[in-house]
DNA sequence: TTGAAAGCGCTACCAC
DNA sequence: GTGGTAGCGCTTTCAA
């Protein structure tokens, strides 16, 4: 009777109940012995039990089984980027984790791909977070964070262009980085500014209020601000370059680095002066725009440290009835190298 | 007493058992609803009421719980990248989430920062996954395969640099990419090789590999492969430039693109020709190596789809007892443009 | 067509 | 010091 099971239980997962049987104590012992519980004494030998046969049997505990029972987590979801990001915000991400992990989080990225909204929110409201950190790709709405809120997330930070109603917003204020570029040009007496805006699905969130911020430091200045369509191949760019002397411009805030040196070059293959007949400049102050000739005037992002957003995840969890609060991260400021 | 607990439970994280009170139906009833289960016909009024009940407390069903009770999972995991990637690699991933996806699996990125090896391994069974794929820069190792399985992880899978026992392999052998380059520098005549070590931690797994395959391109030719260790900032590179002549090198494979673009602007600051004097190649072909000029050579890798991989992965939960089958996805060749 | 109840793996109370 | 056991939220037989 007590072998009867054990050919399906070999091939079954091993449990703590398995542990006890094989440690000859009971389940609760295992869980006390393999938690380190401080409020219960066991002897050493058979704590040494307890560990070789957990070890013997290669038994991991179950989370979902421990979460279940303890009614919550420690999981901090992260809805998984979709979008390529330069190496600052690849550090900031990394040093998040770490800091999270340092905090005793378990951290995960929930791939959301083909997920939007308020289907999002339900399916990560599923594993129960304790936390969820968008990073603004993702639209968060508030009956999103409602739900998120309903199934016991106790906090729910956006790092999003806009602020969202109930969550507590790390606003990176995208325009800002599109107003300091056209600012920049306008004070080096630029009058007539394209503003790249790329073609490719993901970037929108970032592009549009970027061009917004654009629009808004023009006004009243006198210069006169264009979008301009482009996506990121040889061809296309070649394609706007082509047409550039019909387009009157003087200078061109071209999204990113990237668009920015994809561009001037285009443009320097069309025997355009950079800066002399047009000025150019990018944003988040890649080290290959350093590299160019003229080197790349660019707009950079001074980005909070993950360290700082783990501790206010940290915080917001805590002190969870708090009234979430907004706060300013993200710093920009042009940078004039030479091609402006 | 049916009240008492309500000022508790409004607080509290809505149960099947709250809809099912609230719709005046069992719980069981509300399993049914919700799951569209089809073995049994609930009437349209219950189900309408059911559904109406859930919406109003805004109910998302606890995963842990479904699938302690499944006694299984959906979850795919992937053990979180830390290293920056290109933009093909970021592609591949999205691919693969997507396609993961449409195959009903939920896909979880695991942050395995500070962990390693078998400590990693057992984090990741905690979660039951049905099945790990690894992008390789967590050490897998045998052991850790065992205890995934062991755990009830139905694949695992690793795409990595070197085969790794136990596991289905997709292996990218990174020495190709290696030698590659360095058969089309000894090729075009070059006979004194530098291969730039990069010195960014989460990159050794790469560069490694990478560098023996130089090596092991350049036995019998005639040719000499040296390393040549570098960090990617602007100093690093004019220090190694500066250094240049007195190497005696007439050509390098920089590791990849980016350090390839930093080292070849470093050399043309120190008025070294290239090709003329050294020929320079990455690897990865970005497409703003084709953007300088002389334009970039490079080695262009052709990645598996995601939706192949994705495909491998369900195959391989299916058939969980076939036998691990390695498979050979990596495809290298050298992009001649004009820096060798 | 619906309900009662068992049980997934775990931990934390109480007995012994 | 250690064991028995209730119960976390869910699905799924079996009975009604």
């Amino acid at each position: 009777m007590s072998q009867t099971p054990k050919q399906f239980a070999e091939r079954s997962v091993p449990t703590s109940a398995d542990v006890a049987r094989l440690a000859g104590v009971s389940r609760a012992t295992v869980s006390y012995v393999l938690n380190n519980t401080a409020s219960v004494r066991i002897s050493e030998p058979t704590r040494r039990r307890v560990r070789e046969a957990a070890e013997e049997l290669g038994y991991v505990p179950h989370a979902a089984a421990r979460s279940l029972r303890a009614g919550h987590t420690r999981m901090v979801l992260l809805p998984a980027t979709s979008v390529p990001h330069g190496p600052q915000f690849h550090r900031f991400f990394h040093e998040l984790q770490w800091a999270l992990r340092r905090l005793d989080y378990t951290v995960v990225q929930y791939g959301s791909v083909g997920l939007d909204g308020d289907d999002a929110a339900r399916a990560w409201a599923e594993l129960r977070p304790v936390a969820v950190v968008s990073l603004g790709e993702v639209g968060l709405t508030p009956h999103g964070v409602d739900i998120l809120k309903r199934s016991g997330a106790k906090a729910v930070i956006s790092l999003a262009p806009r602020r969202v109603e109930g969550a507590h917003c790390l606003v990176m204020d995208q325009r800002e980085v599109g107003g300091c570029a056209v600012t920049h040009l306008v004070q080096r007496g630029r009058r007539a500014i394209g503003v790249v805006m790329p073609r490719e699905p993901g970037l929108e969130h970032f592009a549009q209020p970027r061009y917004e911020g654009a629009v808004r430091a023009a006004a009243d200045t006198g210069a006169r601000v264009e979008p301009l369509p482009l996506a990121y191949d040889e061809e296309s760019a070649a394609a706007l370059a082509a047409r550039w002397h019909g387009l009157g411009l003087d200078a061109v805030y071209a999204f990113n680095d990237d668009y920015a040196m994809l561009l001037m070059r285009a443009l320097q293959d069309e025997r355009i002066d950079i800066p002399g007949q047009t000025a150019v400049i990018g944003a988040d102050d890649l080290l290959l725009g350093r590299l160019l000739r003229p080197r790349l005037s660019t707009v950079h992002i001074d980005m909070v440290t993950g360290r700082l957003l783990a501790e206010l995840v940290d915080q917001a969890v805590r002190t969870p009835d708090d009234r979430p609060r907004d706060h300013e991260l993200m710093g920009a400021r042009a940078v004039h190298r030479e091609s402006t």
